[in-house]
DNA sequence: GAAGAGATGAGAATTAATTATCATTATAGC
DNA sequence: GCTATAATGATAATTAATTCTCATCTCTTC
């Protein structure tokens, strides 16, 4: 059975917290927070059992690791900073997008990732 | 000064016909029936070397390294195929995708990637 | 509060991509 | 054609992300 350890609980809430997609490390600092002694080990166990359980999802950007981020929520894209290299959410989504695919592709799924400087970089 | 040699002949020539983003992987399995010899190393030399110059780009993508293309091409985006992994261009984008991003955040670039499956994997 | 079993934490091991090393080869300029 | 020197190719080394190992800890249940 699965236990519900504090480690768990906090990495659950650093998630709930953040509003962004996370890498580990992100989630290992902010988590550090809550339980000082958390490991880096322990994050990647859990991240990857949160994401089997389907609760976080796998989020792909260019430049480096996985993130990681909240499963259920609506539709968005992702603006990544080129200076401070966070990823952040962008909640609008132009329409039709997989409408241009080449002839003969068959399109299930797309991103769109918009680059630039964040707020608090600027 | 730089020299013109059979190899980075071929490795141009590769991605002048290719019309899509390539590995160093799949620039050396390409290049090899051009230049047998060819050595993964020279590809990453040479495709990096190109890229300093401005004849390629960097294309970074989700999953794993790098990948180069032309440079001097009408802007465009990525399709990636979940089954063979191969990256191709799509020469539509939807209009004004950078007014999208949050207040303060100030946009430089962005990518849209389509996923789904290749005419070829269909 | 004791026992069993899953979870943790520290660091070693692994993996994949990329870069460095160095003896050998081939190109550009004479 | 000859020379010097940049480029190559094979392989080792590096790097960063992730996973594994194992002794120890701490939930859960009784």
């Amino acid at each position: 059975m699965q236990r519900d350890t504090r480690q768990r609980r906090a990495i659950r809430r650093v998630f709930a917290n953040a509003g962004r997609p996370l890498t580990p490390d992100e989630v290992l600092e902010h988590g550090q927070r809550i339980v000082p002694s958390l490991g880096l080990a322990t994050v990647y166990r859990n991240v990857k059992a949160l994401a089997d359980d389907g609760w976080l999802s796998q989020v792909e950007l260019p430049g480096g690791g996985l993130r990681y981020e909240l499963a259920e929520r609506p539709h968005h894209h992702h603006f990544l900073c080129r200076s401070c290299d966070l990823a952040f959410d962008v909640h609008k989504c132009p329409d039709e997008v997989e409408e241009l695919a080449p002839e003969g592709f068959e399109v299930d799924g797309h991103e769109l990732i918009l680059f630039g400087r964040c707020a608090e970089c600027r």
